[in-house]
DNA sequence: CGGCCGCTTGACTAGTCTCAATCAGTGTGG
DNA sequence: CCACACTGATTGAGACTAGTCAAGCGGCCG
């Protein structure tokens, strides 16, 4: 990144400063909770040796013990669950400022896989750094409180899967995306990069590509939408959140703000 | 119960002993840690004054702040999501034993409702014990690790609904709950309680109860299982789990015994 | 330029839902 | 103790949703 070369004849604040505000990291946690300075330099410097890693790569696999975590600076990831019969279930999107695993260490294995959806940026923290990201109460905090929101993304998921047509679906997951996105900067007004397959799409609603390939029709043919070169455009913000009754609570993305 | 009332002639350790094989949530946090007996008498106090909630109480409602949390002592409840259109999706059982929301504390408001799917004895935990609960290394670990079996049993469940036929998903459902029940000492052998409505289940497998209906009719006429009066005896488990695809790795039971 | 991957569409099939009627079990009041 | 009411289970018929198979299209990369 050429703004680091560049942040260096700044001095040091300055440095943070513009760093922090393209960290996907930094900024996800503090939307949650309000990071000492020692923290935020802290959180920047794991992020210093990342390592660009191309689509469809597993970052790690089911059944692996876990070692350290992920951490996502640039592009899209996935967990996700292989069926014997070759069918593949997507339950979570990484997205930059996510990570994958914090405490995963507690559990002897994977019971699901991680794997690259487009090219990413991916930096692996040691499980001893960790452990020292942990004892700072905040960064503590914000963790957990990000634990939270992921198990409160997953119901949101099954609820989807489970009670939402397809259209529906998409919808929905597209109003996620869109806040997660803007949450960390990622999103330009109500455009941004959704590099995702019609088969990426499938595996994450239960459904096929064909179907999906129908429902972004009628998305699109109702105006909702433009999704083209894996840049999706939302042209009806509103009615697309009617369409998807989508609420954003479950995100609490604006808890701190609000608190 | 008539147990504790025995149990004061024998003496407090007596009384511990006995106690705790009966206690669910002893139980459960046992399968994962090994307690010391100072934690183990305190898990045992705050079950002492449970309360009897009929079938189909809401113990907790979404957009509520969480108060406290609830602990299961006997009966099933379940966390749903409710849509506009009044269809429910359960996200997850809770059975003797599990705890609704150890660390809610950290938002601000339920994203689900909690609600009793048969009649329960539920004890109430207020903020400040769970609190001092945490503060026992061994019960905040053996909570933790619980926060991440239920997340990764969440994760299972998506990929049920979005990758598994009705058939397979009962079938899997059936696996999940039969060992649960036993891990807490509730299943006579391949037989247990499953005061479970089809229209719970379809709740639960995101379909309607006529479907979930016909589909048990396949799982009897197979000779796989046996439903009735409120029992589910499972009549050839090597056959079912080879349907369901079941892996019990995800319950993580097995980890404190292997490791 | 050719090959490959992903998108799009059509025709047909299979899985689920809807609507509706009937049956069975449980609990209640007379 | 029995009739009645209510809830949940069961079954059938027809409609609709989503899956399967297959072909054609289009952009991107070597």
């Amino acid at each position: 990144m050429s703004r680091l070369a560049h942040g260096r004849a700044r001095g040091i604040m300055a440095d943070s400063k513009l760093e922090a505000a393209g960290n996907p990291f930094l900024r996800k946690l503090e939307g949650f909770v309000p990071l000492p300075e020692a923290d935020r330099a802290a959180l920047l410097k794991i992020s210093e040796n990342p390592q660009v890693v191309s689509a469809g790569t597993d970052l790690i696999r089911e059944g692996e013990p876990p070692d350290g975590m992920f951490l996502i600076l640039d592009g899209f990831a996935c967990r996700y669950k292989l069926r014997g019969n070759g069918t593949r279930q997507i339950v979570a999107y990484l997205i930059p400022g996510d990570a994958g695993d914090v405490d995963g260490a507690l559990l002897r294995a994977m019971d699901h896989s991680i794997c690259t959806l487009s090219a990413c940026r991916v930096a692996r923290i040691a499980p001893d750094t960790i452990w020292d990201l942990l004892q700072r109460p905040a960064v503590a905090a914000a963790l957990r409180k990000s634990k939270l929101v992921d198990e409160a993304t997953l119901r949101e998921w099954l609820s989807n899967v489970g009670r939402r047509t397809t259209v529906e679906q998409l919808a929905h997951l597209f109003c996620e995306v869109h806040l997660r996105l803007r949450a960390i900067g990622r999103a330009d007004g109500n455009r941004f990069e959704l590099p995702l397959t019609q088969q990426d799409l499938a595996d994450t609603t239960g459904q096929t590509s064909v179907h999906v390939n129908r429902s972004l029709r009628e998305l699109r043919s109702e105006g909702l939408i433009e999704l083209q070169q894996r840049h999706l455009t939302i042209l009806d913000l509103p009615r697309l959140k009617l369409l998807a009754e989508f609420k954003s609570e479950y995100l609490h993305l604006g808890d701190q703000a609000a608190a």
